[in-house]
DNA sequence: CTGTTAGCGCTTTCAG
DNA sequence: CTGAAAGCGCTAACAG
């Protein structure tokens, strides 16, 4: 490997003015410009920025941990924050949670040592016992993303209550009064949320919220797949169901489909989380859609703002979401669109 | 921030000693190595990899450069390729290409910059310009990743020509003989591949091959569509219609929808690349399934390999993808499924 | 406008 | 079984 040596070497000059051109830190003589330049060209000469972060003690990169290179709703939240990342002039590291307590704590600590200069994280349900704790240890600015985990931080996430209980307000409209929910990760900000969505919206329709419609998907396809198993093997089974994220509905449509039963002609369905393509197949998913560029965007806002100013006070952000009304909650076309 | 020569102070011994017991590199007695654990402990320490790898010159991990945190077939092989290289003790940096030659470029220096010990890369279309050129001035360790670009260097991709004449020869088996294709981004290997194998189903079947039925999808919905809407405004437009990847899929759909056109009822339709709910949804697409996982991890096992002998002659392998007979394709319920 | 020099935090001979 | 010391490639006072 070619370093600044052999470059100041070939220019002609000492190190320092070298380094000095290449980052633009101080003026240098046209000539000097223009040999050092030169030379790095005829060297093929490739800056170490491991070097330079030792040395100036910044990495000029931000960590994200999150579960879920196979989850497209995280890969859209990813795009965003790499994107808002890359503008602000600062590279992405990404590191892979799988929602997993100990994988997170890997992932997390993978990230502090390689010094980024900042952490987004979106915490898996077990990370106020592992990786929230160590992060505390480590003086490093740190952005709760998509889960809520801890006030003292700052997170952005989506609005899950409220939308949860317009799902289910929808389904009531349309005449169900048994309606199932198949929820995520036990001890998830968002599943916790949306569940008090879910049984908020029973309530307000004066449907029983014993809790007997509820089946644990896990955040998964399979999981959700044997929830809605369990559910439709009840006695007095539910007539609609609301799945609580994209995995989940994959596998809810898979239980249907194994039991012949059609959606929405013989159970309705809706979901939290959009597709790109849920206009294009039937049957046509009526969902909740969550802003998420926005929310990777703003993360990334957040993390930088505290860069710049650590003694900011930690802010807790709410995202709006979307109802997107189409065929599955089996409504009359001519249906009630929400705002 | 917590140093090594903080723990070495307060457990009593030199830096060199907690070096090695971190590392394993060399045996220490029983009391030392308790002592230095506990300062770990109490300190919160966390090593600096950045220094680390500077003093060792190598980083212990692997880039790789490929476009599409937005695509679910590369996020299939993003994953891949994470575990295998975790699985191998190695960090996995991604950088973002956006299939673009400049940005491609700037993914790969970024990478190279980092010192990652070996680079993966799905070439763009213009890299033969840019990135390869860069990559061949820095001595690392290169493979290539889904499309083939230079036989100088180790390379992974699937059979692209002959599971795309399969394709063609399945819609002509159905009595399709105005066949058209939606093609991705020019100059691909992918893109070529899948057009000749095209072209050579045509030829098979003895229907004309003058690629009047070929349309520029630039692998991209949007343009994909109006490839589409290209195809249909011919005097004599096609009855059946090949995808040649996931994205413009999803474009292609939007057209036919837009014209209120029904798959498989108005216009077959079969197409490269399998989605994970393929089964689920209807039209179910008839498809060509790539190995994606298969292809993450033997890249890595390739590049790792060079990574040990760097000695080690090109090799350029294909993966074997599988045709998946479903409903697009408009066949009778008893038609063939091909091997 | 440019160069000397002292680190950044770690690994690794070499010596004991 | 342990430590001193010389770098790894770069930045940033400081001095001129």
């Amino acid at each position: 490997m070619v370093t600044m040596a052999d470059v100041a070497r070939l220019a002609g000059v000492s190190v320092t003015t070298v380094s000095h051109v290449i980052n633009g830190t101080r003026p240098a003589s046209e000539r000097t410009t223009r040999a050092v330049r030169a030379a790095i060209e005829r060297t093929g000469y490739s800056q170490n920025v491991l070097a330079r972060a030792l040395a100036r003690q910044r990495t000029q990169s931000l960590g994200l941990a999150i579960s879920g290179l196979s989850n497209p709703y995280f890969s859209d939240v990813i795009a965003a924050v790499e994107a808002t990342a890359t503008n602000a002039g600062d590279t992405l590291l990404l590191a892979e949670t799988r929602d997993d307590p100990e994988q997170e704590l890997k992932a997390v600590r993978a990230l502090v040592e390689r010094r980024v200069d900042g952490l987004l994280l979106a915490p898996s349900p077990g990370a106020a016992e592992l990786a929230l704790p160590y992060l505390r240890t480590q003086e490093i600015p740190v952005v709760l993303l998509d889960r809520f985990a801890d006030d003292a931080l700052d997170q952005v996430g989506s609005e899950n209550e409220r939308p949860t209980q317009e799902l289910v307000a929808h389904l009531v409209s349309c005449g169900h009064t048994r309606i199932g929910m198949v929820v995520g990760i036990a001890g998830l900000s968002t599943t916790v949320e949306r569940v008090r969505g879910y049984r908020a919206g029973l309530r307000a329709a004066g449907l029983p919220d014993d809790g007997e419609l509820i089946a644990d998907g896990g955040s998964h396809a399979d999981r959700a797949r044997e929830a809605v198993d369990a559910l439709l093997d009840l006695p007095d089974p539910p007539t609609a169901l609301v799945s609580g994220n994209n995995h989940m509905t994959i596998g809810v449509l898979r239980a249907l489909k194994a039991r012949g039963l059609k959606v929405p002609g013989d159970i309705a369905l809706v979901a939290f989380d959009d597709f790109e393509w849920a206009d294009l197949f039937s049957p046509r998913l009526t969902v909740i859609a969550q802003p998420t560029a926005q929310l990777g965007e703003r993360a990334v806002e957040l993390l930088l703002s505290r860069l710049v100013d650590p003694s900011l006070p930690p802010r807790t952000e709410r995202l709006q979401a979307r109802f997107v009304h189409r065929d599955s909650c089996g409504c009359p076309a001519s249906a009630v669109v929400l705002p």
